[in-house]
RNA sequence: GGCGGGGUGGCUGAGCGGUCGAAAGCGGCGGUCUUGAAAACCGUUGGGCGUUCACGCGCCUCAUGAGUUCGAAUCUCAUCCCCGCCGCCA
């Protein structure tokens, strides 16, 4: 949810920002709406006061609130519609991007910031993940298909035991950097949803459990934004940080026919998460803070990398920037998605009553997010690091944590 | 799954249908006292919307929605949620 006085005060400036995620008209709509509800909040604020009568009423004063009582209640309904149709546009207005997203619509628009690591040479034929996964028995896509449908996995041996020192290294260092480590639940009810923004615009891409009205998290952002819902906290309790590990459910809708093959995108994977809550003007240098930290975490894996600002008009309604990292991925011999960090300013905390007080003053808190660890970024991992056998080398990072030096070649 | 209790301000917890946005305590803030702090004492202190340069003023809000009434935190109904006990269970 934007900050309605803001825009309302410098209308110009809004429209312009949000022209850059084409929301231009849905702001005018909005602040139409807007000025409809606020030439009709005055008039029945006045009746309802007329129909305040301290202590028993006189006869004559029944009399007339009678007629204004009349009156009063067809200028509530005329209020609650004008209530309704002003929410509709104001949830339909995004957040305004913040000056440093670069210009554009699409993915092709984010700009390249950096590319860290050297892309590695191999001297014999490659393969992907499947073909490196299945023959060794990491990977079992066409029994997990069995199983549970298209994309979905299981993994195995010692690629599952890579993918749980991945978390547990994520989170390890996380909580060194002050981080304060959650298992969250995946199973929430419609209110966090909301809440948090997934719905109703990302609803179609959302599990429901429709017997019992929960839903199954798309990420744990979800469960960690939640934690202080309808809270005001004090400004000397901000920021709060905090790295959530839980599966991830996805039903990927509109994802029809792309990145179909092995477990590049699938309906359940586990995610390390990041969220802070924040003071406003920390945000921009916490967001910062999360890319360094999301990219101390890549280096650790030893996978080049590049860092992308995405354009302003890829960006999702609540963010006003985002970086992702993306991996390289020598088979298909391009970098891809790994990570992404938002700042979403006030827009997703005012949404979910996230306050602090400071100075006898309740304001929203700043939010941000970002991905610390993924299935992903280990796909990228065994890529880059196979051998001319089927196996891979696991980085010291990882077998720190329990993975295998070595994961097996096929028999 | 069975039975019972309950949802009030940052927290705990009172509240006869009107003078209740709501006692009291805690916490917070300001002050007195003190070299400073603590204690004590005094004052102040929910949130949202509108309006105002501001002091302020108006409206909404006691889980949610509907109803009774001139008037509802208080009465009625429905819904949601929480807690306790028993049963089952990782």
């Amino acid at each position: 949810m934007i900050d309605v006085k803001a825009a309302r005060n410098a209308p110009d400036e809004w429209r312009v920002a949000l022209e850059r995620k084409g929301a231009a008209g849905a702001f005018d709509a909005f602040l139409e709406a807007d000025r409809a509800w606020l030439d009709l909040v005055p008039e029945v604020d006045e009746l309802r006061g007329q129909t305040k009568i301290k202590g028993k009423p006189t006869p004559e004063q029944l009399e007339s609130l009678k007629t204004v009582k009349e009156e009063l209640q067809r200028r509530e309904a005329e209020l609650e519609a004008a209530v309704a149709a002003r929410q509709l546009a104001l949830d339909e207005v995004p957040n305004p991007p913040d000056a440093s997203a670069p210009d554009g619509d699409t993915d092709d628009d984010a700009v390249e910031l950096r590319r860290v690591g050297e892309q590695p040479t191999f001297p014999f034929e490659i393969r992907d993940h499947v073909d490196l996964g299945v023959p060794a028995g990491w990977l079992d896509l066409e029994r997990a298909t069995r199983l549970s449908g298209s994309r979905f996995a299981y993994r195995m041996g010692d690629f599952a035991l890579a993918e749980l020192a991945l978390y547990r290294m994520a989170l390890t260092r996380l909580a060194a950097h002050g981080f304060t480590p959650v298992i969250a639940p995946v199973l929430v009810r419609e209110e966090a949803m909301y809440g948090t923004g997934f719905f109703p615009t990302d609803a179609v891409n959302i599990y429901g459990i429709e017997r019992d009205d929960l839903y199954l998290v798309g990420t744990s952002e979800v469960s960690l934004a939640a934690l202080h819902m309808d809270e005001i906290l004090d400004e000397d309790e901000l920021p709060r940080r905090y790295v959530g590990y839980s599966t991830c459910f996805r039903r990927e809708a509109g994802a029809a026919g792309k990145d179909t093959r092995g477990m590049f995108r699938v309906h359940q994977f586990d995610k390390v998460e990041m969220f802070v809550f924040c003071r406003p003007e920390e945000s921009a240098d916490t967001h910062e803070q999360l890319l360094a930290y999301e990219e101390e975490l890549t280096a650790a894996l030893k996978i080049p990398y590049r860092v992308v600002n995405i354009a302003a008009g890829d960006l999702g309604a609540s963010a006003v920037k985002k970086y992702d990292i993306e991996a390289w991925f020598p088979q298909q011999e391009r970098y891809r998605e790994i990570t992404s960090t938002s700042n979403t300013t006030a827009f997703q905390a005012r949404r979910l009553g996230a306050r602090f007080r400071r100075d006898k003053k309740v304001e929203p808190m700043h939010t941000l997010n970002g991905t610390a660890a993924t299935a992903r970024a280990l796909l990228s991992v065994v890529e880059n690091h196979q051998q001319e056998d089927g196996s891979a080398r696991m980085p010291a990072a990882l077998v720190e944590f329990g993975a295998p030096e070595l994961l097996r070649a096929p028999a």
